[in-house]
DNA sequence: CGGGCTCTTGAGAGCTCTCAAAATCGGTGG
DNA sequence: CCACCGATTTTGAGAGCTCTCAAGAGCCCG
């Protein structure tokens, strides 16, 4: 579970690197030449930056099938694990231009605008009940949710505090649309609800 | 000004078709099959979504050189001309992966990233010193700007109202950061103190 | 000159943040 | 198995920022 896992000898570079990561451990790092985009195999990735007065702000989450890294010359943000972690990794210099890979860019344009939607003009119940629609796309069952992220990844991520966070989770469970079993692991009662708060 | 301008005859479809719009106009609208990509080649384009509840969110502001409705299946936002414009209009079915697509894709979702980390974490004042260089970038003088789109138009793509919008501007205005000529001309009077705050 | 739209300004309400402290969780060592 | 520690999460109280509602000012155009 840990180091670089070597590709048989004589297979094509093309066809990627699997890596492993630990829980917080760094995959690139922001404004370093952006050489690698990757594919997640398991676990879950956190991109992140952090501003000068030191607030911290996730732009994604990638989970299992996300591809990520295309960026132009540098890296914009920081990736690092969210929990373990393993990855295909391919060089950019091997950026076909696909279709696959036309596709994937396109879903992460949607996916970032609807993010910069949801952060222009949701209120905080609003982005959490989004937000857990959205990991329960992702989840092998939709009502029973395992949070790989702490609270204040889930602030940074929704642009909220962790105290916030916290109280629109309880407000959730109190109006009987969650139940919390623990912190990380949420039940989602009523999606159909939820769905319409985060319209 | 208006209609569509013919090309000549014989040249083929892949080189695009110029075609021109009035202030307000729609290019195309959310939900519709994404059939074509364009490049502005004069004016601005918003791209906006309305929630049920009437609520309107602008994701970005298309300028000369920028392209875009590349969207996977169908728009996911409406496309309208904020004055009027002039674009080059593309067959989907001709997007052939070339280096500048894919450049121009990256560009795009470093913007969308751009914009939902400035409004995740930016403050109102911050949001519109951000947005007045965003514009001062695009415009033909760094300092005399001239605004195309409304208070309105502004306060929906900042996540903000416009009674914020406006506010914000004349707090900079008495700070001295600014000059508000008319309310659609403005006059950046310290790049460098905006750009401290929009960082 | 009048009408409609845009922009500005004011006052109060509401939501989220800040600061602070208590409660819970998870891992470690005895 | 239990006690302990640090990190995480929850809860509370008050401040601050932005929104809402309302009205006035400015501008364009007929």
């Amino acid at each position: 579970m840990k180091g670089v896992a070597q590709r048989p000898p004589g297979a094509p570079s093309a066809i990627g690197v699997v890596r492993y990561f630990t829980s917080g451990q760094c995959i690139f790092s922001e404004d370093n030449p952006a050489a690698h985009f990757m594919l997640v195999v398991g676990g879950l990735v956190r991109s992140c930056s952090i501003f000068a007065d030191g607030r911290r702000f996730i732009g994604a989450f990638y989970a299992p099938g996300d591809i990520f890294g295309f960026e132009p010359g540098t890296y914009r943000a920081t990736a690092e694990a969210v929990c373990e972690t393993s990855l295909v990794v391919y060089h950019t210099a091997d950026l076909t231009g696909s279709r696959q890979m036309m596709d994937s860019m396109m879903h992460r344009i949607d996916q970032s605008c609807a993010h910069a939607r949801r952060l222009g003009r949701f209120s905080a119940i609003e982005r959490l009940a989004s937000f857990l629609l959205e990991c329960s796309d992702r989840a092998p069952q939709r009502q029973m949710l395992t949070l790989e992220m702490t609270r204040q990844d889930i602030a940074d991520y929704l642009g909220l505090t962790v105290e916030t966070v916290s109280r629109s989770l309880q407000q959730l469970c109190r109006e009987g649309l969650i139940d919390i079993i623990s912190p990380r692991q949420l039940v989602l009662c009523d999606i159909a609800t939820l769905r319409a708060i985060s319209l």
